[in-house]
RNA sequence: CGGGGUGUGGCGCAGUCCGGUAGCGCGCCUGGUUUGGGACCAGGAGGUCGCGGGUUCGAAUCCCGCCGCCCCGACCA
């Protein structure tokens, strides 16, 4: 499919460029349901090698995938408070199982069957902590059934009023995983075991820098003891929220009466953890990384990590080059590259160029009769560069290749990142940074939420996590950045999504 | 919910003020010539002009009502 339409320079609009990358590189597109997408192939292929990448490291660390249902029973969402209070304005509900016929003509042809009514709506999952630690609560007899470490890869629906493809969608598609465990320690330990696995699974395989930290109170998971996250920096310099993990704590375990029977004969609640990743991802990625040509993919997640260029006059140099790049294909998929072969004969080479990186590919091999006249091929990088490799060994050469982009893009993000960051602000500062350039703004907090509402509402920042010690400044800072009363913690500021 | 905008082939738009039965670019199809950074020529296909009603000999165009979508605010995270 050839196209030429132009991306919106990410300069110019970051927004309209976002939507012009994702529709250039057929990531999604928007669906005749308001706030809802459709993920198209492209789009979907690099989900599902996020999700197959993330679920051998679940796998690895001893959990285990199960599915539970789409539905839940209204009442099971009201019995935990914050909880209900959190996900209350965006349920979407079941009332009624029947449509009618009323023998009228078009839209009006059919009615919802008042008879139908079910005596308890039932909701569309906006999570599933209720219906799980519900089925916990019939699983878990003894201190023998935990630790209890479970995922589920499902779509939740939650009703947003502002969507945007990947970012914020009324349906997404998400893994969540649920762990029920004897005492705080063993949860706490989980919940930060996960969150490492997330920031692992963000820098090498997305290439997408992340802090990590624990959420304040009025930013942390409705229903949760403590919320942890990791956090991106977008290149329009606002905050993505790229993953979280919650330590419940006996909340959910007390609403659902999840209790074991201990060693010594004694009857405990458990204590829970939840945390999961989305197909915000997916966004996540293209903002990080993407540009003006369009997707630029990591090659660890891109779908396709090498586009094979024949370029040929004749029948017969055609038949030569696509015969050489045949042998080029079968050799780097023999070494575990994702290969296609553009043998497409309606389109110039330049065109092919074009498309491929709108795509996100992040090597082209470009293969014409003087390189196989010369036993050669073009390499040339998403990312810029151009030059011969040897046709012997171009598998090493192209594997190497992908790995220096791969490297590059995560020292480039993360080099980004550096220079969008202050550090020790003052409320001066705070206030023009936020503003001008953006970025992550660290400073002192006092710990006071009528102090974080406040500079909530004077100039939109939130405070992103309270960051773990690896990413906190060299000196801790004194006072609140903002109200100069001693500050309890550092913390990281952003416009966010 | 309040304010503003907009709805015309797949996409982007013109035509609306001054009613006369729909046009342009891109894309798509066929054939030929092309092919080392977005090819060219020729010939085609494709539209109940958001929906309903009204005025008129005649409505994309004028009038009334409704609906969708977008932006800002509100709300939400």
């Amino acid at each position: 499919m050839a196209q030429a339409q132009k991306i919106t320079p990410r300069a110019k609009d970051f927004s309209e460029w976002y939507g012009d990358v994702i529709a250039q590189a057929q990531l999604a597109d928007y669906s005749p349901v308001r706030g809802c997408m459709v993920i198209r192939p492209h789009g979907y292929r690099i989900w599902e090698l996020m999700q197959r990448a993330l679920d051998d490291m679940f796998r690895a660390s001893g959990h285990r995938n199960a599915y539970f249902p789409l539905f839940i029973p209204m009442s099971f969402l009201a019995r935990e408070a914050e909880h209900v209070e959190g996900f209350a304005k965006e349920v979407a509900l079941v009332t009624h199982t029947r449509l009618r016929a009323t023998g009228k003509e078009g839209k009006d042809a059919i009615e919802v069957d008042p008879s139908s009514a079910l005596e308890e709506p039932l909701v569309v999952r906006p999570t599933s902590e209720t219906i799980i630690y519900a089925m916990f609560a019939k699983w878990i007899q003894s201190y023998r059934d935990l630790p209890l470490k479970l995922n589920q890869w499902a779509n939740v629906v939650r009703w947003e009023l502002r969507t945007r493809l990947f970012l914020r969608t009324t349906e997404f598609l998400w893994q969540e995983g649920h762990t029920a465990h004897t005492d705080e320690a063993d949860a706490e330990s989980e919940a930060r075991l996960i969150l490492e696995i997330y920031r692992d699974f963000a820098e090498t395989w997305m290439a997408m820098p992340v802090i990590t930290g624990v959420k304040t109170e009025s930013e942390k998971f409705a229903g949760a003891l403590r919320t942890y996250a990791i956090e991106a920096l977008m290149q329009d310099n606002k905050a993505l929220q790229a993953g979280t993990s919650h330590n419940l704590g006996q909340n959910f375990a007390k609403a659902f009466t999840v209790q074991y029977q201990t060693a010594a004969g004694g009857l405990e609640y458990v204590w829970n953890t939840s945390w999961g990743v989305s197909t915000r991802l997916v966004g996540g990625l293209i903002m990080t990384h993407s540009d003006d040509n369009g997707l630029v993919a990591p090659p660890k997640l891109a779908p396709v990590q090498v586009a094979i260029v024949p370029i040929w006059k004749t029948d017969q140099e055609k038949q030569q080059v696509s015969s050489v790049g045949s042998q080029v294909q079968a050799d780097l998929e023999k070494a575990g590259l994702r290969v296609e072969h553009d043998l497409r004969d309606t389109m110039k080479p330049g065109a092919k160029y074009f498309e491929w990186e709108a795509l996100g590919v992040p090597v082209r091999l470009e293969i014409g009769p003087r390189d196989v006249a010369s036993g050669q091929a073009v390499l040339a990088r998403r990312g810029g560069g151009k030059g011969p490799v040897s046709l012997h060994g171009v598998a090493a050469s192209v594997t190497k290749a992908l790995d220096e982009i791969q490297a590059a893009l995560f020292a480039a993000a993360r080099e980004r990142r550096e220079q969008n960051s202050i550090r020790g602000v003052t409320k001066a500062q705070f206030i023009e940074f936020i503003k001008r350039p953006g970025g992550f703004a660290y400073g002192g907090f006092c710990g006071s939420p009528s102090c974080e509402a406040e500079i909530k509402q004077q100039t939109n920042a939130t405070i992103r996590v309270l960051p773990d010690p690896e990413f906190r400044s060299k000196e801790a800072p004194r006072n609140c950045m903002w109200c100069g009363a001693p500050s309890v913690a550092e913390a990281v500021w952003a416009l966010a999504y």
